[in-house]
DNA sequence: CGTCCACATTACGTAAACGTCATCGGCATG
DNA sequence: CATGCCGATGACGTTTACGTAATGTGGACG
């Protein structure tokens, strides 16, 4: 079932996308699905950064930004001053989350009082109805 | 200084876009802003509507999706029951940027624990440098 | 009055992120 | 062996969200 490796077409039912986003993805250098003759081959790994590719889009992120992100996944034998490079950049993009979620956690208290209100008028409104008959 | 009306350029400086920005967005009917002869004049309103589409654009949210959470704060002297239609929406709305903001932080944990990781790594690094000369 | 501005409109251009279509290569199956 | 079907490759199309001229206009100012 969940073999190491799946076909282009498993991948699009499990994760609801289409073959030529995969295909963009690894013309973009996002994925490196390994080849089988000609066929793609998508490994454990591509199914992990896919998730992360698919979870940075919800977020707004463009593709180029996802692959540097994604980068900081999968490291390997770096040079050190890279490594703290990559520990520099991937501690910004923390920050940026961070205060990303604020903003989303300030949104959401916006919505919710304009919620409270709207209660507050569709209460109203019945009631006059309610009166008027 | 701070009057009821801007100017595009005051608009511009304010909250840092261009004027084809501004253009655009009224274009797409996000913004209303008034006329003084051929002049834009950019109201309290407008100002408001401008940062929840900045807001929205930073979450990822296209321009049509802003603009229809946009229309859940004019709301203004509507049916009850396209109230009570637009307090749905809103609901469903609110449901979304919770589950986000919920994704967002398991996001935000995922990249706290490589970054761990990769101190570790980091100081192993050094560790191994040290011990070769 | 000429000449800058600031702003307007119109129109074409562009980058990102795919969609779509045409064509082609294997292979398995009746 | 013909007929599908799956997948690959190219090439062109599309949408979103503006950028970038080109051109026009109504005041302000020396």
């Amino acid at each position: 079932m969940t073999e190491d490796l799946m076909t282009i077409r498993e991948m699009c039912e499990a994760y609801d996308v289409t073959p030529r986003t995969l295909r963009f993805y690894e013309a973009k250098e996002l994925l490196f699905p390994i080849r089988e003759g000609q066929k793609r081959l998508f490994t454990k790994r591509d199914r992990a950064r896919l998730k992360l590719i698919l979870r940075g889009k919800r977020f707004g992120f463009s593709l180029e930004e996802i692959r540097q992100l994604l980068d900081l996944y999968h490291v390997g034998d770096q040079q050190l001053t890279q490594m703290c490079r990559t520990y520099e950049i991937a501690t910004e993009r923390l920050a940026d989350m961070e205060s990303r979620r604020d903003e989303l956690t300030q949104a959401i208290d916006d919505l919710k009082e304009q919620l409270r209100w709207g209660e507050k008028v569709i209460a109203s409104m019945k009631q006059e109805k309610k009166a008027a008959e």
